[in-house]
RNA sequence: GGCGGCGUAGCUCAGUGGUUAGAGCACAGGACUCAUAAGCCUGGGGUCAGUGGUUCAAAUCCACUCGCCGCUACCA
C-alpha cells in the first residue's frame, strides 16, 4: 500500500463556480477514487485562494471586509463540491492561519532565492499582474480584459531568483521526472523555458495591497498572491514538520486548467527547488468549457451554472458528462442538446436500462434469486491505460464497450426465450452473467459515477435483487423547441 | 515574426507507411419483445484541405499553398 496525493488548483475567489471548476474537481475526484480503490492511502485536497488586490477592491465596493468576501465565496466553492459528491479529504483556503504562518515558513526557507530591488513597471489589479512596456502601448494603456487602465508601477518589491532554475526545470520536464500532459502543454512550457525564464516580483507594498501574508522580517511588504497561493500544496500537507507532508509529497497528480500552466511548470518548480523539496511526478492540464461554441460569459448570454444542470439531471449524470463528452486533452463544448443526448442514449437507455431489464428479468423468472455470478472476465487494460494518462473520456469509452456488450449479449442470447423452454439452468447461468458483467461495470464506474456504481451494487447485493425505487436514470424530456403540430 | 498543433462521413473524433479508411451521434430500413416505446441487426454516406514529391505502397513521410487554433515575441 502507498500514499497517493492530489491536487486541483484553488479557484481565486473573485468570481463564482463556473463549469470549469466544476470539471476540474471531477476530475481530481475520479484520479483520488481510483487510488483509494486500488487501496492507496490517499490525500485529495482543493481548497480556494482568498489575497490579493482584487478581493479587497471588490469587497470594498460590496461593503464588506475582505474576509468577509472570502468567507462567502469559499463556501460556494466548498458547496459546488458537495453537490458534485467531491471525496476531497482537505479544503484549505489561503487565509487559514495554518496556510500563513507555513507560509511565512516557506518565505524564510527561500530567502536566500529572494532578493529586493526596485521595479518599474505596468500592473492591472484585474489580472494581479505586471505587463511590458510594449504590452501597454499596444493596448493603448487600457487593459482589454478588463477595460481599466494599467498602473504604473514604481516600488521596491521582492524578487525570487526564477532565473536560476530555467536548466534544472527544463531537464525535469524532458527527462520526465515532471510529466506534462498532454503533450502539447508540454511542449508549449518546453518552449517558453527555451526563451529563459526571468526573475518575478514576489511580493507588494502593504499599503498598497494590504490584504496579503506579510513578509517576514519586512513589515511594509506582503506576498504577491499567486507566489504564495501555490504553496497551499504543501502548506496543506503541513510543511514543513507534519508526518503527512513526509508521506504524502511529492504529489502523483497536480489537476491545473491550461490557462495557469506556467505558474505550475514554471514558478512552482523553481520554488521547490528552492526548497529542496521533489517536484510532483505528473502536472494534468485540461482544456477550457465553450457553452454552444462560444466563450461562456454572462455578458454574452450563454452562462450556465453548474447548479443548473445538476438541478436537472443529477450529479452522476453531471459527472459523466464533463468526464466523457468534454476531450480530456483537448477544450470542450456544452450544449444543452448533446447534454441530454448523452443523457438520455447512453445512461437511460444503455446503462440504465440495462439494469433494469436484468433485474425485471430477475424477479420474473427466478423470484429475484440470481445466486453466485461468474468473476469479471473483461479485460480492462485499456481502461487503466486511459486512466494513468488521465484520459477519463476514453477510459469511459471502455466501460461503454461493457455496456453495449453486455446489451448485445442479452440479445444473443434472448433469456425470454430460454424462459419460455424452461431450462432453467442455461437461464440461471445467462442471468447470472448478466449480473457480474453489471457488478464489473459498476467496479469500473465507482471512481467516476461513484453513486450510480453504489445503486448497482445495491440492486444485486449477496446474488438477491433489491429493486431501486424508480429506475437509475429516467428519461428526461427534452428541453428542446417541439416541432410545431402539423 | 518565431515555435507548436490541427484540417478524415452531416456532427464529434480515432487512425503516423501495407488488404475494399473506422467508431459514436444523426439519418434510413429490418427482425424481435425481457426492459426506461429501451435494446439488437443491417444500410447509405468520405478527391482523408489543395498541389507537387519520396516509395513497390501515402490519410500516414517531405516541400509548398490555403484555412483554423494555441503559446510566444515584436513593429510605430
Amino acid at each position: 500500500m502507498s500514499n497517493y496525493y492530489v491536487t486541483t488548483s484553488i479557484p481565486y475567489v473573485n468570481g463564482e463556480p463556473h463549469l470549469g471548476h466544476a470539471m476540474e474537481f471531477i476530475m481530481a475526484d475520479v484520479l483520488a477514487r481510483r487510488a483509494r480503490q486500488q487501496g492507496e492511502m490517499v490525500i485529495f485536497s482543493i481548497g480556494t485562494d482568498e489575497h490579493g488586490g482584487k478581493i479587497a477592491e471588490k469587497a470594498a465596493e460590496l461593503k464588506l471586509t475582505p474576509k468577509a468576501l472570502a468567507d462567502q465565496m469559499s463556501a460556494r466553492f466548498s458547496q459546488l463540491a458537495q453537490s458534485l459528491n467531491i471525496s476531497n479529504d482537505r479544503f484549505i483556503r489561503t487565509t487559514d492561519a495554518g496556510h500563513e504562518q507555513r507560509a511565512q515558513l516557506i518565505w524564510k526557507a527561500l530567502a536566500k532565492n529572494i532578493y529586493k530591488d526596485k521595479y518599474v513597471g505596468w500592473y492591472c489589479t484585474g489580472d494581479e499582474a505586471f505587463f511590458s512596456e510594449a504590452e501597454v502601448k499596444a493596448n493603448n494603456g487600457v487593459c482589454p480584459s478588463h477595460n481599466r487602465p494599467y498602473e504604473k508601477v514604481e516600488e521596491e518589491n521582492c524578487f525570487f531568483k526564477l532565473s536560476a532554475y530555467n536548466d534544472q526545470i527544463k531537464k525535469a520536464i524532458t527527462s520526465g521526472d515532471l510529466l506534462i500532459l498532454p503533450e502539447t502543454r508540454r511542449n508549449e512550457i518546453l518552449s517558453t523555458l527555451k526563451d529563459g525564464l526571468t526573475d518575478i516580483s514576489v511580493s507588494r507594498p502593504k499599503q498598497k495591497i494590504g490584504w496579503g501574508i506579510p513578509v517576514p522580517g519586512d513589515p511594509d511588504q506582503v506576498m504577491y498572491v499567486w507566489f504564495e497561493a501555490l504553496m497551499n500544496y504543501i502548506t496543506v500537507l503541513g510543511y514543513p514538520e507534519h508526518a503527512d507532508f513526509k508521506k504524502f509529497w511529492p504529489a502523483n497528480v497536480q489537476v491545473v486548467g491550461k490557462d495557469i500552466i506556467r505558474f505550475h511548470a514554471g514558478i512552482w518548480p523553481a520554488m521547490l527547488m528552492g526548497l529542496g523539496l521533489a517536484l510532483p511526478k505528473m502536472l494534468y492540464v485540461h482544456g477550457f468549457i465553450n457553452v454552444d461554441n462560444k466563450k461562456m460569459s454572462k455578458s454574452l448570454g450563454n452562462y450556465i451554472s453548474p447548479d443548473d444542470v445538476i438541478a436537472k439531471y443529477g450529479t452522476d449524470a453531471f459527472r459523466y458528462y464533463f468526464l466523457r463528452h468534454i476531450p480530456s486533452y483537448n477544450d470542450g463544448d456544452f450544449t444543452w442538446e448533446t447534454f441530454e443526448a448523452a443523457y438520455n442514449n447512453e445512461l437511460a437507455n444503455e446503462l440504465g436500462n440495462a439494469v433494469q431489464r436484468t433485474v425485471v428479468m430477475a424477479q420474473k423468472y427466478q423470484d429475484g434469486v440470481i445466486g453466485d455470478t461468474p468473476p469479471p472476465e473483461h479485460d480492462i487494460a485499456q481502461y487503466e491505460e486511459a486512466l494513468a494518462v488521465c484520459h477519463f473520456d476514453r477510459a469511459l469509452d471502455e466501460v461503454w464497450e461493457q455496456v453495449r456488450g453486455l446489451n448485445q449479449y442479452i440479445d444473443e442470447e434472448k433469456p425470454w426465450e430460454i424462459a419460455k423452454q424452461g431450462d432453467t439452468d442455461h437461464l440461471r447461468e445467462v442471468l447470472a452473467y448478466q449480473v457480474g458483467s453489471l457488478l464489473q461495470i459498476a467496479d469500473l464506474l465507482e471512481p467516476f459515477l461513484p453513486d450510480t456504481a453504489a445503486k448497482i451494487k445495491a440492486v444485486f447485493h449477496e446474488g438477491l435483487i433489491t429493486p431501486l425505487t424508480g429506475t437509475l436514470f429516467p428519461k428526461q424530456e427534452s428541453t428542446a423547441t417541439p416541432e410545431p403540430a402539423q
